[in-house]
DNA sequence: AGTCTACTTTACGTAAACGTAAGCCTGCTC
DNA sequence: GAGCAGGCTTACGTTTACGTAAAGTAGACT
């Protein structure tokens, strides 16, 4: 789904809010898993009343969350990216340096993950070759008979 | 099913069995996980009495068990790619149809793991320039002391 | 024979990521 | 003003993927 361009529109878009429920609904998961998120620190939304309000921000922030669930990562290492993500400019420079050390880290795993897939990607190859295979044969049989 | 020709070498390496304490070290899993994946249907080790014997197959397995958990799919879908990769060959036509439909899907899903690791890619991207600018002002700060 | 070391089974424990149910509040709408 | 939809909290339940501990066995070394 590609995201609105930075117009008018998208200041439009920015300014919206959202329900749980809607926020829910949009990305197929339950308002559970959506207070779950920000129990575990994933997620912060502005409160009116007991009721969240979730702005557009906290979208992108669920979006990110369900894209590294996706891949695998635990609500941890999510949490640590979305951290990263938001206080990437404040800090010392030691911080800043450590910051891109973990960087580097992530990276690591994720160009791990490419090489899983792309292994993965010629297992599956090589099983679609022998069934088609077999189904080659299968016509032949029939053919012969 | 005929087994691969391969070479003098590559036979040797097939006829090489492992104890599960060298499996486990080898992968850096601990024995009880090994036995845990086999109690899931994803290893069927030979046993010389009680012990356990693993052949390079086994192994081949086991590495594949690990790329799937790394990709974040669960036990029960890893289960199924393997059986899909031991049962290709054999079946009818309509199974094999199937078969070939559920290659699909999980090609499917690999892709989109593929667009995830992208845009996760581009988020690192992003703060890692956010870091270097801030790193960057730091050390201006500090000149123009 | 005794002692390692590495294997085995059985079984209970645990962390992560939610599901599910109960009970309450609030703002419509008929 | 009764009911209903959707939000809230609290709390216990469940699945997945192992960890951990207890108790036993089998071969190798001293």
């Amino acid at each position: 789904m590609p995201e609105p361009p930075a117009s008018a529109a998208a200041r439009d878009t920015d300014r919206r809010t959202y329900t749980i429920g809607e926020l829910a609904r949009r990305y197929e998961v339950t308002p559970r898993t959506i207070r779950f998120y920000e129990q575990e620190g994933l997620l912060d939304p502005e409160r009116r009343g007991q009721t969240r309000i979730y702005h557009d921000k906290d979208r992108v922030r669920l979006k990110l969350t369900l894209r590294g669930k996706r891949l695998g990562f635990s609500l941890a290492e999510i949490r640590e990216v979305i951290h990263l993500y938001d206080h990437a400019p404040d800090g010392d420079e030691r911080q800043l340096r450590r910051m891109l050390d973990i960087l580097d880290e992530k990276r690591a795993a994720l160009t791990r993950q490419l090489q899983d897939i792309q292994a993965l990607q010629n297992e599956l190859d090589d099983v679609e070759a022998r069934c088609r295979d077999s189904l080659a044969s299968l016509s032949r049989q029939r053919a012969s008979s």
